[in-house]
RNA sequence: GGGGGAAUUCCCGAGUGGCCAAAGGGGACAGACUGUAAAUCUGCUGGCAAUGCCUUCGGUGGUUCGAAUCCACCUUCCCCCA
């Protein structure tokens, strides 16, 4: 259950308990889609870089190994040895993600497998039973993720579908635990806003699934190609309109500077590819922005990945070393890499919390957000910047005309 | 000593008269990535005052309107016979 510990403006420091555990927020979980972590990284090596939550995926699993097969060896937390709290998100976003291989009905959704083809049926019934079966202590609600753009009349009728299938969810869902041998009798249930970046469908649709009195409520659907500007906007909306005495999740962001500022607008639960999957391909999160480490300027670097970072790779290796296991193919490469993202992921919400903590927050947010947005939109062909939310329109090739021009809006950074 | 074969752009390797600044790999360089079909994908890789020009296919000299491609000699390497 949610507690609300402290807050600064909308941003909200509190705590939320699990069957497994307690979790401080704002939080980041760490996503492990396949039970797992991307980049050779074991439940053991979760503890070490600060993980308080694991992210598995319900499509997934049931394809491969499968549920059944999981439930039989004892739930998700005993097969990959993770004590801690695990949420498992419903399949809904492979409704987006894998939008070729599945076709929707009112009942549910028909996908191809994407390893062999074969067809597997899902709909709200099916993800509970699968999510019951892992034995997760959060599970989500099944939910369509509706790609941006897409015409106000089909996410209506979405929006209503998704609202059907949460009332279906929580009845199927509390069913399943009850049962004799549920795996976690205590899982419970969070609800998915939808309604991309239509305000008004966003917050009818919140208003009705505030009214189910869930344990948690999600905002689905953002960063899936709309602006950040319509992301912050689409958040402040609906915010309003969920209970406050429940933890908000917005689902698969994002960057560093997408974390504050939906901190700032009253999120608490996170979730991202980006560490893991970037730093696969060599982009390392760093309090001064991203850096590629393939890059030839690090070729006799030997200063750490990011001198402010005292994650178990920071702490030994240089990034001529990094670089050159990247170059070589080793996997090392991208356990490293990994490994400091995630690291910096949970101490970025770590130095959240410490700042609310300390009523901060503000301050933290302006020194942090600024530098970690201009690195990461250096190369987009615009750059939009947090704090003030004004929109700076620069030539992509040239990244230092957004350095002067930030100068001069924030003449206090140096 | 005799006979045969080969030298192509950073590397390997196609190309045997014009459509060739030269296929395809590799490497190098750079970019993308937001509830993970991603250890993936994309771009780029002779120079320039650039819808064109210059330099480059081991070297030198020829043949030809035109040569990486044909001829002669030279250099280097490989194979076979002695």
């Amino acid at each position: 259950m949610y507690k609300l510990l402290k807050q600064e403006g909308h941003a909200r420091r509190g705590e939320f308990t699990t069957p497994h555990g307690t979790v401080q927020t704002p939080v980041f979980m760490n996503v492990g889609t396949q039970g797992a972590i991307k980049g050779a990284l074991s439940a053991a090596d979760l503890k070490n870089i600060g993980c308080q939550i694991e992210l598995s995926n319900t499509y997934h699993l049931h394809v491969r190994p499968g549920d059944e097969l999981i439930k039989s060896l004892g739930g998700l937390h005993k097969f990959m040895t993770w004590d801690g709290p695990i949420l498992t998100d419903s399949g809904g976003f492979q409704i987006f993600s894998l939008a070729k291989l599945r076709k929707i009905k009112e009942e549910g959704v028909k996908f191809n497998s994407h390893v062999d083809g074969r067809h597997i049926f899902m709909g709200p019934e099916e993800s509970m039973r699968i999510q019951a079966n892992l034995g997760s202590d959060i599970a989500m609600a099944f939910d369509e993720c509706v790609k941006i753009p897409s015409p106000k009349d089909y996410v209506q009728s979405s929006c209503d579908r998704t609202y059907r299938w949460l009332k279906r969810c929580k009845e199927a869902l509390a069913a399943y635990n009850s049962e004799d041998n549920a795996v976690n009798p205590g899982q419970m249930l969070f609800g998915i806003n939808q309604g991309a970046v239509f305000a008004d469908l966003r917050i009818e649709h919140m208003k009705k699934i505030a009214e189910l009195e869930l344990p948690g409520y999600a905002i689905g659907g953002l960063a899936v190609g709309e602006t950040h500007r319509e992301m912050y906007d689409t958040i402040e909306a609906v915010e309003e309109y969920m209970p406050k005495d429940r933890p908000r999740y917005l689902m698969g962001v994002g960057t560093p500077g997408n974390i504050i500022e939906s901190v700032a607008r009253g999120v608490d639960f996170f979730d991202c590819v980006m560490p893991a999957r970037n730093g696969r391909h060599g982009h390392l999160f760093t309090w001064d922005g991203i850096i590629n480490i393939k890059n030839e300027k690090y070729l006799r670097d030997e200063s750490p990945i990011d001198p402010a970072c005292d994650c178990p790779v920071c702490r030994r290796y240089s990034r001529a070393y990094v670089r050159h296991l990247f170059k070589a193919e080793e996997m090392l490469a991208m356990r490293f890499a990994v490994m400091h993202n995630l690291y910096f992921y949970n101490s970025l919400a770590k130095s959240i919390r410490d700042s609310l903590d300390a009523g901060s927050f503000g301050a933290f947010r302006k020194k942090y957000t600024l530098n970690l947005e201009v690195s990461q939109n250096e190369s987009y062909p615009y750059c939009r910047c947090s704090p003030c939310g004004r929109r700076i329109f620069h030539d992509p090739d040239d990244g230092a005309d957004v350095r002067r021009l930030l100068l001069l809006l924030y003449p206090s950074r140096k």
